[in-house]
Formats: C-alpha cells, sequence, structure tokens
DNA sequence: AGCACA
C-alpha cells in the first residue's frame, strides 16, 4: 500500500528568488549525516526516526554505494548535535547488526523550498527565461542564471575523523542546465502522451548529461537511453501527461553540451510507458492510439 | 527524422 498518496511532492519547480540567504545563518553547520544502515534503509525510515526529534527540518538518504547515507539537518548546530549524539551507536536493526554512526556535516543540507528530504537534489533553472549564453559550452554544473543553486556534491561530507567509510560520496545525479537553446522544428510529433522521445542526439551523447537535464524535471521518472549507430536517443517517462507536456515545451531544441548536433528534439513517445495493455489489446486493425477507456469525463 | 521496456 502506498498510503495516502504523496504527500508533499513540489508539483513545479519554486520560482526564482526564493530561500534568500540571508535570513539564516549560513555558516552555521547544523546538519549532520549518518551512516550504518543496513542497504535496505528507506529514506522514509530516515524520516521517521527523526522526524520527531527537536528541531528536526528536513533529511534525505543518499543511496550511493553499497549501505545507505543519511544526512539530516535541524534548525541549529546544537539540536543538530544533540541529534547526532542521540543516534551514535543506536542499533538500528537488531537483525543486520546495524549501528548506526552519526557526524557533524561539513556543509548543510540544501534543501529545496517546501520538500523535506524527498530525495530530488536536482534544480531547476527558470526556464522562462530560456538562457541563451551560447558562446560558452562549458558545462554549468548548476544554473548561470539569477540563483546559483550549490551542486548537491557541496553538501557532502568529508568524513573525517572516523575511519574511511565512504569518501567516494558522490552525488546521485549532477544536475545540467542547458547552456542555450537552437531553434527545433518538430515535423512529425505524435499525439502528448506521459513519455518523450529525445532525437538529434550525436553518438556520443553522455548519458550522465541528459540525466542532469531531465531527471529535475517535475513530475520525472525515469529514463532510457539508447544507442543506434551514430545516433542515440532517449525515452523519458513522467509521472502524467501534463508534465511531459511541460517539459517537451520548455526544453525544446536546449542544447546538449556532449552532443555534436546542438539541440535535441523532443517528441512525444509512439509506446508511452505504462500503456503495454492496452496497445496489445487494441489489435483490432483500428488506429492505434484511439483507446476505448476514456480518462476525461 | 532514429521509439525500448513492460
Amino acid at each position: 500500500m502506498a498510503g495516502a498518496g504523496p504527500p508533499h511532492y513540489a508539483p513545479w519547480p519554486p520560482p526564482p528568488g526564493h530561500n534568500p540567504p540571508s535570513m539564516i545563518d549560513v555558516d552555521e553547520v547544523r546538519t549532520i549525516f549518518i551512516l550504518g544502515f543496513p542497504p535496505d534503509a528507506k529514506e522514509r525510515e530516515l524520516q521517521n526516526l527523526l522526524r520527531w526529534w527537536p528541531g528536526y527540518e528536513a533529511s534525505q538518504m543518499n543511496f550511493k554505494g553499497e549501505q545507505p547515507m543519511g544526512f539530516a539537518l535541524f534548525s541549529s548546530a546544537a539540536a543538530a548535535m544533540a541529534a547526532k549524539d542521540a543516534l551514535q551507536n543506536l542499533v538500528f536493526d537488531y537483525e543486520t547488526n546495524s549501528t548506526l554512526r552519526a557526524e557533524m556535516a561539513k556543509k548543510n543540507l540544501y534543501v529545496k523550498r517546501g520538500v523535506t528530504g524527498m530525495g530530488t537534489e536536482a534544480q531547476l533553472f527558470d526556464q522562462s527565461k530560456r538562457l541563451r549564453t551560447a558562446g560558452d559550452y562549458t558545462p554549468h554544473y548548476g544554473p548561470p542564471g539569477p540563483f546559483g543553486a550549490p551542486s548537491p556534491a557541496s553538501w557532502v561530507p568529508q568524513s573525517y575523523g572516523m575511519p574511511p567509510l565512504q569518501s567516494a560520496a558522490q552525488p546521485l545525479v549532477t544536475p545540467v542546465a542547458p547552456v542555450g537553446y537552437v531553434p527545433m522544428q518538430n515535423m512529425k510529433d505524435n499525439p502528448p502522451c506521459n513519455t518523450l522521445f529525445v532525437g538529434n542526439l550525436g553518438e556520443n551523447t553522455s548519458e550522465a548529461e541528459l540525466r542532469g537535464i531531465f531527471s529535475g524535471q517535475p513530475g520525472f521518472k525515469q529514463m532510457k537511453v539508447l544507442r543506434q549507430g551514430r545516433n542515440t536517443v532517449c525515452f523519458i517517462e513522467f509521472v502524467d501527461v501534463n508534465s511531459a507536456v511541460a517539459v517537451h515545451n520548455n526544453l525544446q531544441g536546449a542544447i546538449v553540451t556532449s552532443s555534436d548536433r546542438g539541440g535535441m528534439r523532443l517528441q512525444y513517445s509512439k509506446n508511452p510507458f505504462g500503456r503495454k495493455r492496452d496497445f496489445m489489446n487494441n489489435q483490432d486493425g483500428g488506429a492505434p492510439g484511439v483507446t476505448t477507456s476514456d480518462t476525461s469525463t
């Protein structure tokens, strides 16, 4: 059971101008990081472990590597340290003999406004601006725009004072903002659906860049990259059609730095995710795409 | 100008 639905997903990225840095003492580290979880620990378990602690604000589980790493942000350094001590050597799971270790982090956990530990660290840039910084083909890790979002790497702790744990703490995804756009005429497209097809990608297009671009988009679910000789294509699934439509429009022609063809072409997929049953049953020779199921009215 | 996976 998935419970009562998604708790607090932000349906759309916050507009620019959020999180005024002057409001908070940014110098004070009030984040702890926690190790020792069993490999199957869930982010929700971390949240539920900490949510009643005084001053708890947000947490996040990082699943790089063998064992999950938890990060938790508190309202003050004192609250963070108290929680750190409370968690120290806590037996998390008797079956797997998992004992937690906690330390102060080097940097504070970066939390998107309104999101507490939901694990999507990729930042959105202001899509309405259609940043056109062509000339600069340096991959930007973080938007060049009005608000520079810190790369997730910036808050990954350096693990000092403890045995060499996961010093290889890498970000799961490095957010990538397109450096610019080229006009893209989209000749034949398909009816809107929850899956986008990405074309006009060169053979050495980096999957990491694509993931950096798309995984932070609102409603992103999963993506798959396909190499086809000197072409690369990519499928991106979204939670709903509206999310796909937004990205289809906003990122059309966005420049993919690792591609040698400039802008990407975004189309709706012919075979969207989650439709297998439908189109398998529609073998009556009728027009594909016309389904008998009605989702509206 | 290229549409996989369930």
